[in-house]
DNA sequence: CGGTGTCATGACATCGGTGTCATAAGCTGA
DNA sequence: TCAGCTTATGACACCGATGTCATGACACCG
């Protein structure tokens, strides 16, 4: 591969005035310029990023560590895939920025992240973003003090910056706008309890029940999800058997996610119950391949992964430029509630005043 | 950051010495061995990967280029997200061969490849992969001739090395599967027209159906796919609707993926069809979120991705170390049919001779 | 005891760029 | 006409590793 000194010797010139040609730091004669270009084209001259990062100290790299690849494997469960579009977002300011973004997969084992934040640190990255599959509590092994991390997803106890969705909010958007509809009687089929975003949504779930001074009934909140997939159906037909037999039944089910509302469209319908009509389901996430595709439209809440990307770049991009200590809390992002066929309104209602995403 | 020479200063070594031990490829004594740890330790010492780079001319770096990330807003329709196993399957063997790859996505813009290769080509990878997100044919921009590529679910016309899912062959062994389970009018809603995958697998199902002897009858095969999501659901409403209305309706629906088969499971159920007791469904791409999460689950054929991409790895290791050019056919591979509650048989038959995957 | 080989270590050049400084040419204005 | 400035260019050191070669200290052998 062609060099800067063999561009000069084509060129007739000195390897520092090709460098100048390159970088346009100083003023080059116009016919020495187009020697210079023309000696690169013959030569097909690319620039070693080795050799400038070594004279600059600065990579332009970005490190980023996601299982969000490999969990589209094992793990289905919980993950799902949406999470990469996290890592579109960080892409875009990434790519804004004039830095390259190096991604690196733990495989779905934490016990690789060590390694892969050593080959980061080799690699003289700029930042580092550590994306996790779905909130939840995270601890990294601690980093050279130069190089700034930001989470994505995730949260730790020393304070990293990080940047989460807003769980709590968007359970609760979705039942105000149920409430609002006429529904009285909202079941929720929850993830599983160890799950932070369990704990925050049925917080949410509990906040517009009481704005709406609904009383809040236990029986209604019941877990639909296993760690492994076996039995989970039983689980979830029982659960759902249960809640249709109470006194007076739900008008709606919320679902943990949009996966778990797929598997309660098939349940509701082999026990002869029509979707919406019958009963209303809701699930959480807007996975679009499941929300758009199912029959009726699932109606949902976005969780916000672009926007949440685009946030942890541009805090790791401030850290980077700003040099200064980023000790502010964690960046919470709220995703709007997407309205969508497979619930309907209990009774008619203005709801115009309430901020709801509507589609189809 | 701490270079070789502050710890060969700590250390009391000279630079070279440190640099023994970190490569061990000279015999050092124990007590300098043990002062040199100590002092790497001491100062956090990690060797920069670009100096080291600029000596040797060796990278360690593998360059991947992808649209299957940023795929996951638009165009969900053709793409889908399990292509991201094959970038999984491409991880697997990238790193066990001790090398780091670095991913880049094109953000759906295909005018973005030739900036992203240039980046790459600028850190001096070793070769290139170029992931498609879905079976289709590319062509893209020359690389420098010492820049090995590996084209994976993608081919172009001058020969560049391809890896490539045998869509013909999982449509066929899907197919005379269904024959062997006593269905003789089998419909098959395709993808659309101009997608490669398209051609092949109905290809395939004619090749089923032709060793079966049954006869191919031009109505059961429709196209059920829009290149936009506004009224799909009506065009799959009205294909299904003329099929199941022929004087002899079919008693299978094959479906050109997984998210069809979801929206035909809606369909057929709203249409008060039980699947798979009144009419069967199947599936292709064993995208494990819905088959697996269906009710009942998909039986559908598996994209063998990981295989792909492991495949792909594989021969772009072969290139770089081997040095040959390797001008074979592309590499094409076949996935299993994942058998499921989806489909019933219609008569007993023995089918333990075929070569299927049970599951579940 | 001197020659030869192995072990342990260091001096120095080198990879491909860029920062610093020097220098030469051309132009301006008193 | 020459000091003083700008423009255009080159010489050289340097970034942080590693390959090559040299050197000194021993051990072994005939």
């Amino acid at each position: 591969m062609a060099t800067i000194y063999d561009v000069a010797k084509a060129a007739n010139v000195s390897p520092k005035t090709v460098s100048r040609v390159l970088n346009g730091d100083a003023p080059v004669g116009q016919k020495t310029r187009d020697a210079v270009n023309a000696a690169m084209a013959a030569l097909g001259y690319v620039p070693s990023n080795a050799a400038r990062m070594m004279r600059s100290n600065r990579s332009g790299l970005i490190g980023l560590i996601t299982g969000a690849i490999s969990a589209t494997t094992e793990n289905v469960q919980v993950a799902g895939l949406p999470e990469l579009m996290l890592v579109q977002g960080i892409q875009q300011i990434i790519g804004l920025s004039g830095k390259t973004l190096m991604i690196a997969d733990t495989g779905g084992r934490l016990d690789r992240v060590p390694g892969l934040i050593d080959t980061f640190v080799r690699h003289r990255v700029e930042g580092l973003i550590y994306v996790a599959e779905y909130h939840q509590k995270v601890s990294l092994p601690r980093l050279p003090d130069d190089v700034p991390m930001v989470l994505a997803n995730c949260f730790d106890d020393i304070g990293t910056p990080a940047v989460l969705p807003d769980d709590r909010r968007g359970q609760h958007d979705l039942v105000k706008r149920l409430v609002a509809g006429g529904h009285e009687r909202i079941a929720y089929l929850t993830l599983r309890e160890d799950i932070v975003a369990t704990g925050l949504r049925k917080a949410g779930y509990r906040d517009a029940l009481n704005e709406a001074r609904l009383p809040y009934d236990p029986a209604l909140v019941q877990c639909g999800e296993l760690t492994s997939p076996e039995g989970e159906t039983q689980v979830l037909w029982d659960a759902i058997d249960r809640m249709l037999r109470l006194p007076v039944p739900p008008t709606v089910f919320c679902c943990g996610n949009d996966r778990l509302a797929l598997k309660v469209y098939g349940i509701l319908r082999s026990r002869g119950m029509l979707v919406p009509s019958e009963i209303s389901v809701a699930g959480y996430d807007n996975y679009r391949v499941i929300a758009e595709t199912l029959y009726p439209p699932l109606t949902t809440v976005e969780l916000p992964y672009t926007a949440m990307g685009v946030r942890a770049a541009q805090r790791l991009i401030g850290l980077i430029s700003g040099e200064g200590r980023d000790d502010s809390a964690p960046s919470i992002v709220a995703g709007p509630v997407h309205w969508r066929g497979s619930v309907t309104d209990r009774r008619p209602s203005n709801v115009s005043q309430l901020k709801i995403v509507r589609e189809e």
